[in-house]
DNA sequence: CCATAAACTTTACAGTGTCAAGATTATTTT
DNA sequence: AAAATAATCTTGACACTGTAAAGTTTATGG
């Protein structure tokens, strides 16, 4: 234990050799190069500059610039499934309003963190063998297959899965890369409101009616 | 000095100080950079090696990297209508078997060649302003439309483009990236019966069914 | 045949990722 | 508390990349 640096008030110096959150700070730093410069011109010395350490620093800590974005795509994720939960927590309760709205927080963070949902699906730079990447990965596809599980049935069809995936993806793809701009122009409401239908005609044509009593 | 190429059967040389082709050598050298490395990991230098000319060469034929790689896009495009006509003339010739097979093409062209499909659909590194490029791609545009156009009405909504685009674009996109995985394992038979059905399913409900007779 | 243009090479420079070795600070051990 | 050790970061170097400038070889048009 430490008197403390809050002893009266230490510039240690106007740059520690020892940064202290060196991890984070890059973290922070790559996102924000991933912004700027995208994931094709991501430059892990730039990352490193930003945070105002040497070129070499981010080895330490991450091996190479594959660890890095590793460890980007696999917040990422995590940013994906937070982003979708809130969508749904906005949504009624129902399972297919559930559902949609799950689509709709898909397509919400593509057109958010567009770099972000790059790196995570059309990117072949991250390790996805990583241990954390692929658990994260994995949390945001089980999200998806239980939304269709509770509006098709507790184990859903692989082509309801693939038919309802697609449609979000596909939305969240086209309108990330810029095409599709028409439906960019729509006032949000209206936008919001077409996504929620769209995700919805994926589902199988007997689950888009209310289901019948089961007498 | 020697007297004259054309005289009996002369060896040039063994390496021509002027190609001949070499813009054409650099697009073939360019597909196969781009299958082995991806686009992420593409290299100029390395497709001049390929085409066996110095690393300076390309310049004067596509200016630079970003040159080079818009006119691989252009290719792309016109090679991705191609796949999608090619389903088409196998298919029957009611529109909705039309629309269906555009989008199987959709899919056999990611699958087939997907460093190409993730060149002009998740990438900025090509110029997408070049003129030769936009038209490529205005094409493709006009092929999904008309296909539309031709089961829903002749204009089709801004709805049922999005939502069958999203659906042929997802299914090509998460399967060219190796998500999907348990739809690339099914025999093809069914995989192409399946994908047909989940395009058909983008369509609007009212189209589904048979069109009632208009009394 | 000569002048000019086009195609290609050579050389050079800045930027990148990664490795190895050194410097500095923190932590543990005695 | 002092010394040994580990962790963190910097410096320097190398191979590779893209691109620009200048030089060399071949084709073309008068």
């Amino acid at each position: 234990m430490r008197t403390g640096p809050q002893s009266t008030s230490i510039e240690p110096s106007q740059t520690p050799y020892h940064h202290g959150d060196l991890r984070a700070a890059l973290i922070r730093a790559g996102e924000e190069e991933l912004n700027e410069k995208g994931v094709e011109a991501f430059s892990l010395r730039g990352c490193a500059k930003r945070a105002g350490v040497s070129h070499a620093a981010p080895a330490h800590h991450f091996g190479d610039t594959r660890g890095l974005l590793t460890a980007l795509a696999t917040e990422g994720f995590r940013a994906f499934v937070a982003t979708q939960q809130a969508a749904m927590d906005e949504a009624a309760i129902d399972p297919a309003s559930q559902l949609a709205a799950a689509g709709l927080g898909y397509v919400r963070f593509a057109l958010s963190r567009p770099a972000l949902f790059r790196l995570i699906f059309s990117s072949d730079k991250p390790n996805f063998d990583n241990r954390d990447l692929e658990t994260a990965a994995t949390a945001a596809y089980e999200l998806l297959v239980a939304q269709i599980g509770s509006v098709c049935g507790t184990a859903p069809e692989l082509e309801d899965i693939a038919a309802v995936w697609s449609a979000a993806h596909g939305l969240a793809d086209l309108l990330a890369a810029g095409r599709l701009k028409s439906v960019l122009a729509l006032p949000l409401p209206q936008r919001d409101a077409m996504i929620l239908r769209i995700v919805m005609r994926a589902l199988p044509p007997a689950s888009l009616r209310p289901q019948p009593a089961p007498r």
